[in-house]
DNA sequence: CGATAAAGTCGAATCCGGTCGACTTTATCG
DNA sequence: CGATAAAGTCGACCGGATTCGACTTTATCG
């Protein structure tokens, strides 16, 4: 027990901060969420909270690692392999969208979190690789069926696809477009136009 | 001078405060600047600024507002009108890119505030609005020349481009590429994919 | 005008994220 | 074991955004 019995206590502390957080923010939002809040319910002091997190914001993305986890490459996997590339990315992604809007707080700080981090870390990184890899997987088994053109690059794919879903999304936090039947359209409308190609 | 008297000193002391924005966010960036520096270098009281203003972001946006009004549209008037499409596109963003990220801080910020703000204000669509309308115009242009399919929406087509451009920011902020010639061509290649079409 | 309401101003107080440095617990090793 | 280092814990503190409530100025109208 040398060294791992420190480390197990680690794992459970930071369980213990990340389960508060599953609570708490769900319950009163993240804003309204104090860091004490957080150290009082996982029953340690507020500093200690900084052992385990940077800041409150790697907290969130914890939080969302717990509570998201699954959905993307579920979401996927329940998605017919064989159905028109189009129907696939638009089901994935409304699925996406009600799932990050089922809380319209915790989408917007999770989209700013990873899409725009304050500083360059690893872990806003990792969350859009995780989207990205799930859409590559999606878009190399078009190519096998030659709906699209083989020779681009998947990752830049997967980037294009990913941010016009991110358009769509930003429609609705803007106020553009307010019910979910009109980010869906639109995003279709979207999909086309990349599909098909814009030039004439 | 019944009501007018009133509006006019709001008015000045609205514009002193976002002149000493201009001042303060350009010399010492958005973070190391406290309400409090702005409310003396305007010759008010700290909580005064927020009559005029309801948080500092919005002070941002009005600084943003200030600094950038003529970036966009003046440098839509510099691109070559008869350059193809996509060269126009291209030289279009990257100059906004180089002007964004001229402070690091203040294209993350202008970002998060204007596609993914806390509150649905006309504030962040207006200002989103501007660069639609601009796109517009030159992509009505290239239907013109023939160069696009006339029968896509503007709007759509506006907002396809435009999420492109994020993606390249994005790129940028998430520290996916580094160098601007590396986001200049990220960004050709996602602009190339959307002319072309993706589909086979 | 003078009373009264409305709008504007301000510093003090509050709240909260994050840091600091003293203190406690655990690991290491002679 | 006992000394010492390393790691972990904590409450006090700090800075800055926002709110509060008392006060001052301006507008309204009889």
């Amino acid at each position: 027990m040398t060294n791992g019995k420190r480390q197990q206590k680690k794992e459970i502390t930071r369980r213990a901060i990340v389960s508060a957080a599953v609570d708490l923010f769900s319950r009163n939002g993240y804003e309204k969420t104090s860091i004490e809040d957080l150290a009082k319910a996982a029953g340690i002091g507020k500093s200690t909270v900084y052992t385990y997190f940077k800041a409150k914001e790697e907290i969130f993305l914890a939080f969302c690692d717990e509570e998201f986890e699954y959905s993307f490459t579920a979401l996927r996997d329940r998605v017919d392999a064989e159905a028109p590339l189009i129907e696939q990315l638009h089901a994935l992604f409304m699925s996406q969208y009600e799932f990050v809007t089922s809380n319209r707080e915790f989408g917007r700080i999770l989209i700013r979190e990873t899409l725009f981090p304050e500083t360059v870390t690893s872990l806003a990184k990792e969350s859009n690789q995780r989207y990205l890899d799930a859409l590559g997987e999606i878009l190399t088994h078009a190519k096998a069926r030659g709906e699209i053109r083989p020779e681009l690059d998947n990752f830049f794919l997967s980037a294009h696809f990913f941010m016009l879903y991110l358009g769509a999304l930003s429609g609705f936090y803007t106020g553009y477009v307010t019910t979910t039947e009109d980010v869906g359209s639109g995003l279709r409308t979207l999909l086309n136009q990349a599909l098909q190609g814009i030039a004439l």
